[in-house]
Formats: structure tokens, sequence, C-alpha cells
RNA sequence: GGUCCCGUGGUGUAGCCUGGCCAAACACGCGGCCCUGUCAAGGCCGAGAACGCCGGUUCGAAUCCGGUCGGGACCGCCA
């Protein structure tokens, strides 16, 4: 019995009628009605309705009757063009049912603990534990699909330029910059460990080097840092590399490939090229550095209007050196109080001291000259509501950032549809970090802005970088940059990142080396494929866009992984494990 | 590292704030019977949870408190 090259249960269609096919599938459904009994046939390609009739077959259809849910069957009939009025235009196959006249069970099932349908909403961590269930639902499946077609024609889009896929290793050597690294035990070497990529960056930069010219690769990069909605631990990006470039042909090349992605796959036109905003200015009309455009809603500062106001909570944080922002709410008038906490406790989450607010509490601390100004300066209308947030600069940031998107899903001001890409360029070279130690911004091997090589050593902030992001409706789906191909102005860069010769020997010596021996200009872009399955698809889960993804603390549920090793294993790796200790 | 939300039959929810009327309600699913044109088929009947786990408060806890486990959202982090 090979049922390989058996018609599509979803494949059937008006002009197959009259044809004595065999199916294969899951019942999806059964609907008996004594006499006659309605299954309907499940594959990949969608589902078809059968039908078990006494008159023409009494054998298929008794045996019909011990059918359920999920059973795995083969089915023997004829195409048939379904009697009048009993067409079921909801249905691809809706204009057909194969007439049932042999019935083999391949396999039964078990109920499942969640209903194969796309509309039923499991509890997530039941649908990761049952994956395969899961991906049956047909909407986990075309995903998957969509995807496949996605990476499909990036494939034929990188060919067709010239690009080259080359596969880079997966042990590689394990660096403490960046995210954090997953280290696998070297067996032959105690003591010493493999790193799993974070991205091929040093390896492509080294094609380059080695003068491939146009790489590309689908590559599976590993990070083992804390999850969001936005973030799995695997994640697969389209690394590109190419020599003698400019940032622009990078747009243009990236412009190019997105369009064609649309145009092949969702058929859809896409404008290019697309329009660009500095990370500054983005930050600080949006909030983010990955503003989603489909709607309007900016953010304004009024730190100026405020330097004497009477309310003391904004002009504290002025005169602390924080700065005031404040956004728009359309006809947020409407606002209750209930919902206005909700936001405040939503700010107060992000880190924010508070969220202030007029018409509202700050009614009797502002003046009526100060309201009018800030109005305006935000493009306040009469029914608006003005939402203020006072704090250090960036944390402002963030928190008018979260805001604002909040305010967007709340009163549905996210045009459906549309199709928002921008690039984000240039950006700054370095930044502060928590401890307020300066650290790169994109990755130390970006090169500086040529115009402030200048400010290199003396205001090392202010030096922007040959950076870029292109963001698409608010989601980051893919950055880059053009690198640095010298040595000395690597090792330079290096240096105020505040590594020493020995570091930078024993760490990038091998990069640092290759640049001696020929190395062309080259820039590169990286693009997650999972945010922009994420834009695709319109969801903000990406566990919805990935096949077996993990849980927030990075737990596969289905497999049961991570599980401790059998400790002859750990022996042989040379490895001793400290549990932690617990405060007791 | 931190803040917050959630955890009730197979599934999704209600009940929890304002403890006793709750061995817990509803829908779907599941099992049986009836039914020849349904497609979320329909009708009738039925089974199924001591409320994640541990401890505390109380005469009494699904409901209050503490801890713990699991899931999720966010801040930090993610070059």
């Amino acid at each position: 019995m090979s049922g390989f090259s058996a018609p599509h249960c979803g494949s059937l269609r008006g002009s197959d009628e009259g044809r004595e096919v065999e199916l294969y599938g899951w019942v999806a459904r059964r609907r008996d009605h004594g006499g006659l009994i309605f299954i309907d046939l499940r594959d990949r390609w969608g589902a078809v309705q059968v039908v078990f009739n006494p008159a023409q077959s009494p054998k298929a259809h008794e045996k019909a009757s011990d059918l359920r849910s999920e059973y795995v069957v083969r089915v023997g009939g004829k195409v048939a063009r379904r009697r009048a009025g009993a067409e079921n235009p909801r249905m691809a196959t809706g204009e057909v049912e194969v007439v049932a006249s042999d019935l083999e069970v391949i396999s039964v099932a078990r109920t499942p603990p969640f209903a194969i349908e796309d509309e039923v909403e499991a509890d997530e961590a039941l649908r990761l534990k049952y994956r395969y269930l899961d991906i049956r639902r047909p909407k986990m499946a075309q995903t998957l699909e969509l995807r496949h077609r996605v990476v499909q024609a990036i494939h034929r889009y990188m060919d067709g330029h010239e690009f080259m896929e080359v596969e880079t290793p997966m042990l590689l050597k394990g660096t403490p910059e960046g995210s954090r690294d997953f280290i696998v035990p070297s067996r032959l070497h105690p003591g010493e460990f493999f790193a799993l990529p974070q991205s091929p960056q040093q390896l492509k930069q080294l094609l380059m080097v080695a003068g491939i010219g146009r790489y590309y690769q689908i590559a599976r990069c590993l990070r083992d840092e804390d999850l969001r909605a936005d973030r799995v631990v695997e994640i697969t990006q389209l690394d590109v590399e190419m020599s003698f470039c400019t940032e622009e042909d990078v747009f243009t090349l990236i412009e190019g490939l997105w369009a064609t992605v649309w145009k092949d796959v969702l058929g859809i036109e896409i404008p290019t090229p697309f329009p660009r905003i500095d990370v500054q200015e983005s930050l600080l009309r949006y909030g983010t550095d990955k503003p989603d455009m489909r709607y309007e809603l900016e953010i304004a500062d009024v730190s100026d209007i405020l330097r004497q106001t009477r309310a003391s909570v904004l002009r504290g944080a002025l005169e602390t050196g924080g700065v005031v922002r404040c956004l728009a709410v359309p006809g947020g008038r409407d606002m209750s109080r209930r919902e206005l906490d909700e936001l405040a406790l939503l700010a107060k989450g992000a880190g924010a001291k508070g969220l202030a607010w007029f018409p509202g509490p700050l009614d009797r601390h502002l003046s009526e000259g100060e309201m009018s100004t800030i109005k305006s300066a935000a493009g306040a209308g009469a029914e608006d509501l003005i939402l203020l947030v006072a704090d250090r600069r960036r944390k402002a940031e963030t928190v008018m950032g979260l805001l604002r998107r909040e305010i967007a899903r709340r009163r549905k001001l996210i045009r459906q549809g549309e199709w928002k890409f921008l690039w984000v360029y240039p950006m700054y070279l370095f930044q502060e970090d928590d401890l307020g130690n300066l650290t790169y911004g994109h990755h130390p091997f970006t090169s500086p802005w040529p115009e402030d090589m200048d400010l290199l050593t003396e205001r090392p902030y202010d030096v922007r970088a040959r950076a870029y992001d292109c963001v698409l409706n608010g989601v980051e789906v893919s950055g880059g940059s053009i690198r640095i191909h010298d040595r000395e102005l690597q090792e330079r860069v290096f240096e105020i990142l505040g590594m020493d010769r020995e570091r930078i020997r024993a760490q990038f010596g091998h990069l640092l080396d290759a640049f001696e021996y020929g190395v062309p200009p080259h820039g590169g872009i990286a693009a997650g494929i999972d945010r922009l399955m994420m834009a695709i698809t319109g969801t903000e889960n990406v566990r919805d866009v990935v096949a077996f993804p993990k849980t927030q603390s990075h737990q596969d549920l289905m497999l049961g992984a991570p599980s401790p090793v059998d400790p002859q294993q750990l022996e042989e790796l040379h490895i001793r494990v400290v549990p932690p200790q617990k405060p007791s």
C-alpha cells in the first residue's frame, strides 16, 4: 500500500468529477445521520467531505460508524459533484464530495487534548506539549508553509543576484561580547568549550577576505538570553555579506529582496525605496528604534515649556537633567479612570516613576498657558487627552514608546493590511550600558561614520555608525552595517571599548591577521526570519511562526528538554555539576 | 536580576474581590441511543474536576495569607 502519490484531500475540485480516487488523511469531523455518514477528511492541503451511503456500499458505511476524530484512514471512492443546494462555499473543495465505496482504518486515535481547529484557543503550554497536534491545525500548517515559501523566494533572489550560500560551523569560539553563549564541552580537550553561533559574523567577514564577494546563508543562531514575546532562543536569520559595497548597495539589495518576496509570495507590490529616519529622531518621535508607521501618534518633547512649571513632579525631573515627553491620545477625553490607571501601571512596570495626564489630576498644577502650549506641541485636538512622562531621557523614551503602542492598540489606530518598511539610519557607534560604561551600539566591527572619525577619542558617543536597521510595521526585521576593514582602526575601536592588547589578540587575532592579507571593504546585513514571519502573519507571538519553539524559560515541553544526562557522559566530558545553593 | 498577570472536568470559561447556599455552573468535546443530505448537523440520555502543589489563618477555604511549581507579559538583558 502506498498512498504517497494519492490525490490530496484538500486539492479536489469540480474538475475532478467522476475520478476514482484513494484518499489518505485524518478524520476532522464526523456527522452521523444514522443512515448517511459524512466525514471531513483532512490532510496538509485541506479537507474534503466523504459520504458513506448504505445504499451504495453497506460495508463501508458500517465501518464508518466506528470512525472518530483524528483516525487515520484510507478511503476509496468516486469524486462526485454535490447535489444542488448542498454545496459548501466555505470549503475550497465544497463543490464536490467523495462517495465512499471502501474504507480502511489505518490508525486509531485517542481524543486529542484540544480540538484540531483554528478557532479553538487552547492553552499555549498544552499546544507546545502536543505540538504535533497543534501543527495539524490548518492555520499552523499554513503558517509553516508560508514560511517555507518565503525562504524559497529568498534563496531564488539571492541566487539570482550571484550570492553564494556557504555553510559556517556550528561549533565556534566563545566570546564574552554580545549575548551569552551556549557552550558545548569538548571531549578531547578537557576543560575547553565550543560556543554555538550567536551569528556567523566573523566568519562571513572572513569569507569576504577569502574573496567570496557575495555570501548569504539561512543560518541558525543561538543566544542564551531571556525571552520575550518576539524572541526565541534559536533564531533563523538570512545572513548576508558583500564586498566593495556601500550602504546604498545593501539598501537596494534588501529593498529588492522584500519587494520580490512580497510579490512572489503574497502577490503584493510594495513601493521602494523605503523611507529613512535617523535613530535619534526615531527615539524622540516614536519612543523606539523600531517605529510602527501604520499609525500617526507622535511623541513631543515639552521639556523647555515646563522648566518653570509649578508642577513639581515634572519640574523635579527636569532639574535633575531629565526630560518631559508627551503624547496626545486622539479622542482620549473619554478614557475612564480605570483605563488610565492601567496605562499608569504599564508605565510603572516599565520603570517610570508615574504617569501624568490632563485633563485630570494635573489640571491644578499646570497653568492655562502651559497646557495650551503643550497641546499645540503635541498636536492635540479638543477631544484629546495628553499623557506626560518625566524621567531620564532613555527611560522616558522607552515608556512613551510603550504607551504609544498600547494606545494604538487600544484605540484601534493601527491600519491593518499596510506594510510600512523603513530604514533606521544612521545609528550611533557607541552607547552607554547600565553601569555607565561605553559599549558598542551594533557590534564592534561596525565602521564609524567617516566625517566623525575625529570624535572617536574625545566624544565617542557622538560618533555615528554606518549601521542600519530595516523595520517593518514596528518589527526590526533586519540590521547590519558597513564593517571596519582596516586593522588599525579595528584595534582602535576595540581599545575604545576598553579591551587590552592581550584580549584583543586572543579573541580577534584571527580577524585582525586576516585584514593583513588583502581585505576588501565590505558590509552586510542579517534578517531575522522569525520576526519577518511575525510581521507577515500579523502575530505578536513568535512561537506562532516556529514549528517547535521553547518556552520563556527555554524548555521544550514536548521533548522535555533540557534534562539531566548520564553521569558517565559527564565524566567523558570532564564535567562536574555543582547544584545551585538554596538560600535557606 | 526585577515587576506584573494567570493556573477550576479532556478543552475554554464562570465562581474567588464580599469564606459557609459549591464534591462546584455553562459551552464545547467525550460515551450511548435515535435519525438518509449534513457540513459548528440535530434530538434524547449519560459519564467526567474535591478547584496546580505544599503549608497557614478559620468552626469552615476553589475563595484569605505565605511558599513552591508551571505558563505568559514587560523592564534589565538580547553586539
